[in-house]
DNA sequence: GTTGACTTCCAAAACGTTTCGGAAAACTAT
DNA sequence: ATAGTTTTCCGAAACGTTTTGGAAGTCAAC
């Protein structure tokens, strides 16, 4: 409500000064400039974004668009690490805003009013498909952005993503080290660039010891989408005893379909994502995540240079995927150990 | 990047034509109306959105703040509700942003930036607390504001609440027709608005057939604070036989603590929100959930009214909880009927 | 007491839109 | 032809801020 002007007015002060003032600038004295902080703390002033805005040709704003699945939004975890990363954009003045897409519209719309109407400085594009039209978008338009996952874009750009690939390679080797030969793998949809390159780690593994990847089932990155997966999966000829998950939801969704099968309980299983209700099922479930608590500040910062103007090529980080082993991917192993005598190594 | 000025330079008319034009304005010829629309597609023309919020003292955005409590953002099912509620606001023209609460900051202090930025046009607020200190900074601001959840506010506001009070206690009494005497409840924190409706249901049903209300324990609304509240519950003296759970996410930690006590498998639960997962937990489990599928647009359509200028007391609405057996509600009864002969009745 | 340097302040322009109050042109009715 | 009405357009002001380019005032040095 109060503006620059009744400020002003109020300490026999012109518009400029009161600006310079709140502006810390160096070309008002240090009593004015007191007189004028006390001021405006007393009246609570707060500066009219619209104006500045207007003004300054920024945004103060950077943009998420948040994809709504029909029934099913992104993935509990986004919402922990954008948390995080509009901490750490306060600290530089910039706020972040989550857009839901409205079911009408596109998310590619969505993007075009934020960057045609001027209302961000910069986006961070999540879900990243491993073709992205969103990508091509940002730019063609020039606006810097910072994707949470690779592409396959010809053009370099900033992204973060967590290498799911090393991951879920090196479960497999896991899963085959503890004896394993059958294998499974509930993807989700290789359109997007994390169920892909999830994927390809566990053909990597399968494929560099000689085994078997037909035990692939794709489903929606949901509890029912693994639910229906597993079961296509348990549903073969030849069996896996142990399942790779793309998500931990699919994973909640694979333990679902296992119990409903005769022994489908001593089936082993590993997730991704480490959600929190991942700790609480029965039996815990095993997982990965990507290392570091601070995803969040690390995205921020990569969106902070990319509007800084750095070159996208320096923006890429690939940070690696631990192992969360909780119970549930040794299931046949306990089994396994009564029957065979086969012993746990760990 | 383009903007009116170069609009109507392009096309020979004043910039007040365009923009009449393009604001559809009977003042315009049909024809110039079609040129300059045709002009504006083309070209890709977006209005600067500061200039036009400053100009029209709107900012034609809805903004809610999402609290996060440390490592544990708010539950799922809000993004399902706001996305719908987005979806429904576009229409209008409106924004829905979701600004996530740094760690450093209080939600009181992110509301009075909004709205003495006059950033925002009206506020939605979730998690909603019995004395909610932004209901009174937002009443006193003037500005419109929906509550998702009621308030013991002296002053009435606008708000949308499910009967958690009706539900819980309909879910006790139904309990309590099963033949159960010690009937705990696993609450959430007292000061939300939502937890404490849902235990003061509990505790009706109980005084009202006169049962005991001592099998009580509160945590955090997550799962390691259902974990957590029933390991107390379960370690008193006398043991409850079915437990109320504040919400689904205290549910599936109460389930796992339920899972490493003796027995713990025969004691009957029901939780609240119906979550994607709860159809999936071992067993899958019982739930209620506010009925209608368009809360989201109920919550809209309120902002919407409240902006217009409608009286709160109008806009106040609660909607019935409805149940949803699935099978964690029914669990002692099946040993009971194996014991005892009883017969279920569903 | 004039010069130059420094400090402290300010008027005015600009950002891109919307809107008020007319003005010119084109009809209509007399 | 003239007055009145309607249609179609536009100039200029406003929204609240930041920033440019000085203008006064002060002080020190000669």
């Amino acid at each position: 409500m109060s503006n620059l002007k009744q400020l002003a007015q109020s300490l026999g002060l012109s518009i400029t000064t009161v600006s310079r003032a709140l502006d810390g600038y160096s070309d008002v004295s240090a009593k004015t400039k007191a007189r004028v902080l006390e001021a405006a703390a007393k009246t609570g002033y707060q500066p009219n974004v619209a104006a500045r805005r207007l003004r300054r040709q920024r945004a103060e704003l950077v943009a998420v668009t948040l994809p709504t699945a029909p029934g099913h939004i992104g993935p509990p975890h986004f919402l922990d690490i954008l948390s995080a990363c509009a901490e750490h954009l306060a600290l530089s003045g910039l706020n972040l805003v989550i857009a839901p897409v409205p079911r009408g519209q596109s998310e590619l719309e969505m993007c075009q009013r934020f960057v045609d109407g001027q209302r961000v400085d910069a986006m961070l594009l999540v879900r990243t498909k491993r073709n992205d039209e969103r990508v091509e978008l940002l730019q063609s338009r020039g606006i810097p952005f910072v994707t949470l996952g690779r592409t396959e874009s010809a053009k370099p750009h900033a992204f973060l993503d967590g290498d799911g690939f090393a991951g879920f390679r090196d479960a497999t080797l896991r899963f085959i080290a503890d004896g394993h030969i059958h294998i499974g793998h509930v993807a989700g949809p290789q359109a997007f660039s994390f169920a892909h390159h999830r994927r390809m780690g566990w053909e990597a593994a399968l494929g560099q010891t000689g085994l078997s990847s037909a035990l692939l089932a794709e489903g929606d990155p949901t509890e029912q989408g693994g639910y229906a997966a597993a079961k296509t999966l348990m549903s073969g000829s030849v069996k896996p005893t142990a399942i790779l998950c793309a998500t931990d939801e699919m994973a909640v969704g694979t333990l679902r379909a296992l119990r409903e099968i005769a022994s489908g309980n001593t089936v082993s299983i590993i997730g991704h994502d480490d959600l929190p209700m991942s700790a609480f099922t029965d039996p815990p479930l095993s997982t990965m995540r990507v290392t570091g608590d601070d995803i969040g500040v690390r995205i921020a910062s990569l969106l902070l240079r990319a509007i800084d103007g750095e070159a996208p090529e320096a923006l890429q980080e690939i940070h690696p995927v631990e192992f969360l082993p909780r119970a549930s991917h040794r299931r046949s192993q306990r089994l396994a150990a009564n029957d065979a005598g086969v012993q746990a190594d760990e």
